[in-house]
DNA sequence: CTGCATCCGCTTAGATACTG
DNA sequence: CAGTATCTAAGCGGATGCAG
């Protein structure tokens, strides 16, 4: 299946390339991860702080028991979120960051940057070519 | 940031976390325009060089006509890819990244450089998690 | 309280064929 | 070369009911 079928490209462009295709493809994994639609809503709520499961669910307005529990066992399967079972009547369950979910979080602050100071900028992208 | 000492949910506490929920309410924005299958993989490809329709196709591998299209005309119209249509046989269509959309790369290349720091991290604790 | 199981509608995206 | 149109399959996510 894996012929070298695809000579257009140099050799020495192709090697170049490929540790930003590699990037690339790593931050799609990243995306894949923390781009669903909640995710990151539950990352940042973490970020506050630990919090509870119905804690969460009212702290993230829309969400639904379902999906909080997946997206919940996502990021503790990535090692982003911490989870804690309380032996007790009620059950309780606590959730937070982990170290590795914190440096997430630095990151996405940036992205959080970003997106402040250039939304203005991309609806009005989007009204003007809405208008044609 | 929080100058309310107390952990219970106010008013105040309200207020003073309206602006980063607002901010993660962006970046579910900001997110789902790249964060899809595809965008970030061509941004990250026009980060490159200015390149044609087909060139591109070439250069995203699994990419189909029609998604890459789709993932153009959503860059395009929200200004973060100039596309500039030639009117000569055979046509010829180049896209390249404005400046917004640079803006865009390098945020983005930040997040690359923390795929690549922690994806191990995160790799591991899948493994750990799904060994259970 | 903290989930899991089931059903189901909607969106997404891949395959394919066709066009200027 | 650079798309568009149509069909279809898969998956996401919401609602509901049940359980430990």
């Amino acid at each position: 299946m894996t012929a070298d079928t695809h000579p257009s490209i140099g050799d020495r462009t192709h090697e170049l390339m490929a540790a930003r295709d590699d990037a690339t493809c790593r931050v799609r994994e990243i995306l894949d991860r923390v781009g669903d639609k909640w995710s990151l809503a539950v990352v940042a709520e973490l970020g506050k702080e630990g919090r509870r499961f119905t804690e969460l669910k009212r702290a993230v307005p829309g969400i639904s028991q379902r999906m909080l529990t997946a997206t919940l066992r996502g990021l503790e399967r990535d090692g982003l979120v911490l989870r804690t079972v309380h032996p007790v009547v009620p059950p309780r369950v606590d959730y937070a960051l982990t170290s590795l979910g914190r440096t997430l979080l630095t990151t996405v602050w940036a992205l959080m940057d970003w997106a402040l100071e250039h939304i203005d900028d991309i609806d009005r992208a989007r009204s003007e070519y809405d208008a044609r």
